[in-house]
Formats: C-alpha cells, sequence, structure tokens
DNA sequence: TGAAATGTTGGGGCG
DNA sequence: ACGCCCCAACATTTC
C-alpha cells in the first residue's frame, strides 16, 4: 500500500488521535507523520514564545514515543502547502490526512491545501477531532449557530449523552523507508527567534495523563471533586492544569470527557457538581471555538459591533505597568506576575485582570488579548478571545457593561489570607491579611514594620478604582 | 462568573 | 416610658 501523510498540528499524541488512526487504517500502517513550521504562524502577532516551547517540547516526546513504534517524525518548516506538496512527491504518497482546526486562518489555510491536493490528484482527508461537537452539529431550532452559552451547553450535554465518547488506541505503524531523510533536526527555540524567561509546565503526552489521571483521582484532597469552589481560590491548585496540553493535543478532548464520566460513575452526590462544572469548561471551550468559526469578525473587533464605537484612552504608561504587575492592586500585580513567570494564570485572575485593563485602565481589550497570547503556555485564539470579549462586555453572552469587578473587594473574596498575592509579590509578603488587598491605607509605621514602603517598594495604585468605575460606565454609556 | 447606591428594619444609646 | 437618632444588617434597585 502507498504511504499516507498525518499532518499533526495542534493533535500531538499517537492516542486517541482520529485522523492519524484513520491514515493508518488506510494506509495499512505507513504513515509518514510530519509536523510543519508554518512561518506565518511563527511571524504572526499572535505567537508566544512559553507555547512554542511547549510545542517543542512536545514535538520531542512525540519524536521519542514515535521511534519506539518504529515510525520517524518528518519535520519541516515554512509553507504547509509548498512542504506538503513536496513531501507528496518524493514519498510517492498517496494524500494527506488532519485533523480540523476551526480559526479563520487555519481554515483558509486547509480550504486552500485541501484544494491544491485535490488538484494535484491527491487524497485529502480531514476529520473532527479538535471538539466533543463540531461546529454544526448543534445549533438553535432554526439552524443558527448559538450565541448564548446556557442553552448551548444544555445540548452539548444532551448530544454527549446521545453519542457518548470513543477513545481509540494508538495505532500500528510501519516504518516508511527513508521518511526521516526529509527532515529538519528538531530546532531549538532561538532557531525560530523567540526567546523568553518564562518557565511553564512541562509538554508531552506522558505529563498530560497524569495530570488528568491526579485531577479525576476522587481520592486526591484536591481534586474534580472539589473543583466548583477550588476552582475560584487564586492560591490553591483546584484547577485541573490541562490547558495548554487541550490546546497542542498531547491530550485528546475525548480522553477527558472520557475520564470525567468515568469519575461521575464512582461519585457520590456531592462530588457530582464538581465533575459537572469541570465538564461545563469544555463545553465553554467547544462553544467559542464555534463562535469563532461562525463569527470571524471578533478576532478584528465586538462581537455585537456597536461596541466598536467604544472610545478608548489606550494609556501607554498604563498599559506597560499593567504588564509588569506594577498596578498598586495586589492581586493585578500578582495575576500579571504569574502570567510573566510561569505562562499561565489562574482563570478567576484571568477575569480580573481583564476586567481591570478594559474597566479601569480604560485599554482597549484587544491590547490585552494580545499580551495574553504572547505570554499564555495555553492561549488559543478562541478561548482567548471570548473571555476578553466577555470580560470587556462586548462579547457573545458578556455580562453586562456595567458589571465592574472591584480588584480589592475580589481579592479578598478569593484570596482572603493573601497567600497567593505573597507568593507572586514578594514586596508584600509581610503585610498582614487585613492590609494584603489595600496595602495604600497602611500608616507609615505599619509600612516600617511591615518592610514595605508603598509608592517606593511597592506603587501606589495608578488609578483611583472608584473613579475609573464611574469613567467606564459613562464610557460605555455613550455606545 | 458584581458592586455601589439606596431602601428597610430593628436594636440600643440617650435625653 | 418614650421618641429620636445612629447604624449595622439585610434587601432591593441601579449602574
Amino acid at each position: 500500500m502507498t504511504p499516507l501523510i498525518h499532518w499533526f498540528r495542534r493533535d500531538l499524541r499517537l492516542r486517541d488521535n482520529t485522523a492519524l488512526a484513520a491514515a493508518a487504517r488506510d494506509s495499512g500502517g505507513a504513515v509518514i507523520p510530519v509536523f510543519i513550521f508554518d512561518e506565518t504562524l511563527l511571524r504572526g502577532r499572535f505567537v508566544g514564545a512559553a507555547r512554542v516551547r511547549f510545542l517543542l517540547e512536545s514535538l520531542e516526546a512525540l519524536i521519542a514515543a514515535l521511534r519506539e513504534r518504529g515510525s520517524t517524525l518528518v519535520l519541516c518548516r515554512g509553507n504547509p502547502q509548498q512542504e506538503l506538496l513536496r513531501l507528496l512527491a518524493e514519498h510517492h504518497a498517496s494524500g494527506v490526512y488532519w485533523n480540523r482546526d476551526y480559526s479563520p486562518y487555519a481554515v483558509a489555510r486547509d480550504t486552500a491545501i485541501k484544494q491544491a491536493l485535490h488538484n494535484a490528484g491527491y487524497r485529502a482527508r480531514s476529520f473532527k477531532d479538535l471538539v466533543v461537537c463540531e461546529m454544526d452539529e448543534i445549533t438553535t431550532n432554526d439552524g443558527q449557530p448559538y450565541k448564548v452559552y446556557t442553552p448551548y451547553a444544555r445540548r452539548w450535554h444532551q448530544h454527549l449523552i446521545a453519542t457518548g465518547v470513543q477513545v481509540a488506541d494508538v495505532p500500528d505503524l510501519r516504518p516508511v523507508v527513508g521518511a526521516e531523510t526529509l527532515s529538519i533536526a528538531l530546532p531549538t527555540l532561538v532557531d525560530l527567534g523567540l526567546t523568553t524567561t518564562q518557565q511553564a509546565l512541562p509538554g508531552g503526552e506522558q505529563p498530560a495523563h497524569e495530570l488528568l489521571r491526579t485531577f479525576t483521582d476522587l481520592q486526591q484532597p484536591l481534586s474534580i471533586v472539589s473543583y466548583k469552589e477550588a476552582r475560584n481560590l487564586l492560591a490553591l491548585p483546584g484547577t485541573s492544569r490541562l490547558s495548554a496540553h487541550l490546546r497542542l493535543g498531547t491530550i485528546s478532548v475525548r480522553t477527558c470527557v472520557q475520564a470525567a464520566q468515568n469519575a461521575l460513575h464512582r461519585a457520590t452526590p456531592p462530588a457530582v457538581v464538581g465533575i459537572e462544572a469541570w465538564l461545563g469548561e469544555l463545553a465553554w471551550r467547544d462553544f467559542y471555538v464555534q463562535i469563532l468559526y461562525h463569527f470571524p469578525h471578533v478576532l478584528r473587533g465586538a462581537f455585537k459591533p456597536q461596541y466598536d464605537a467604544l472610545v478608548w484612552e489606550n494609556d501607554a504608561d498604563l498599559f506597560a505597568a499593567w504588564c509588569a504587575g506594577r498596578t498598586g492592586y495586589p492581586v493585578v500585580d500578582a495575576a500579571m506576575r504569574q502570567l510573566n513567570h510561569e505562562a499561565w494564570m489562574h482563570n478567576r485572575a484571568r477575569m480580573i485582570v481583564a476586567s481591570f485593563l478594559t474597566k479601569d485602565l480604560l485599554i482597549d481589550w484587544r491590547w490585552g488579548e494580545r499580551y495574553f497570547m504572547q505570554h499564555l503556555v495555553d492561549g488559543d485564539p478562541a478561548a482567548n478571545n471570548g473571555g476578553w470579549q466577555w470580560a470587556a462586555g462586548t462579547g457573545t453572552d458578556a455580562q453586562p457593561f456595567f458589571r465592574i469587578f472591584n480588584p480589592t473587594s475580589q481579592g479578598q473574596k478569593f484570596d482572603p489570607q493573601g497567600d497567593y498575592v505573597r507568593r507572586y509579590v514578594p514586596e508584600l509578603a509581610a503585610v498582614p491579611d487585613k492590609y494584603m488587598h489595600t496595602p495604600w491605607i497602611m500608616s507609615e509605621a505599619d509600612q516600617r514594620r511591615y518592610g514595605v514602603r508603598i509608592g517606593h517598594d511597592y506603587p501606589v495604585p495608578v488609578v483611583d478604582h472608584k473613579v475609573q468605575r464611574k469613567r467606564a460606565l459613562e464610557l460605555y454609556g455613550r455606545v
């Protein structure tokens, strides 16, 4: 049988990989696994060095896993269409299989590639794999895509119960002679023109499964059981930490759903709410993928176009303070420093800093969207855009524009002991709980006592929340 | 997946 | 004993 190419993109795993399994089946195991460093994406405005490093680590793991099965990953760099056509010709392969991606760039690229491959006489097949529900599998009764999460999620759960999920084994692969001769060596981050000091969690299929196993182990103290409450507490590891793995496909969403459903079968009633809440987050993931697919304009402007008329202040100094975690609001600064250090931010913190950027600093949510994409190991165009538009009040299902987080009360509510702030803002480490989220009200004596001079070691708040809240209401009120 | 402003109620201090 | 005020606690409305 002639070989088939499996084009890896954001499905960097052997287990439960739909297109890979199909390619193995249709070629009798003669699969040429390929990954292409897409120059367009590497030079794009959303590229993030920490995410690319996670990608490189995941590729390294994939290379090792393939080698164990006698197969070799072919690495290329350049324009995917040209590279695929070149590989097809040189290996006398019959076609290319891949798992669908749904961002506007990916759709345009893949549509053109499918056409070009067909024109050249090759097979080109794509598969549903990234999501639980395909873009048109869940629609309103009149066939329109859902724009509100809650009814979407209801249908998503029904769909899940009706169809269930199947998790596929690692397919049998056999070596394709000479495949490796066309591969470049695995580049380093520097080879790709990128560098970062961020230390993210490790990439690869094994770490992903380890995270899922502990998270869905009902005996663990912080597991999916306590997810519903613990996920909001900033200092706790109460979340799965699987986001980067779901972003690059080192674990399949079906594997995650299956683990949650298995937990559901073993769970006592109080645990059920935690599991349901986590499944709901996977529904949010599908929801935003289908929003971006059906409404690609959200990458340029507001989902609700009337909000494109908002006149942001876009003060560059305030933006720099936000980026650096030097706003003078401890929970905001802790969150931004967590992002800058770990390439990841707690989800509750993402909401807080997004509300602060848009409604306290009056800065365009797209500035924050880009900064997140450039620094998050899990940065995904659909989920990130959805989250930012939600926070800014410009999106689908958005909170009303007047719902403005108070950074002080959010800190007190979700970091009551101040442990999250202490971890990332060492200047405030000795400040007692009662001043942790309002250090600027400390007397000179207290500042000396707790080893921090406000305005010297740690900033005075760059804006006054009370004042900015009113200005935000006025700004939004105009449109 | 808010927070602030405003309204209501009831206990207690006090003249 | 009584009315008045203050204000915390809670509820409702508004942004």
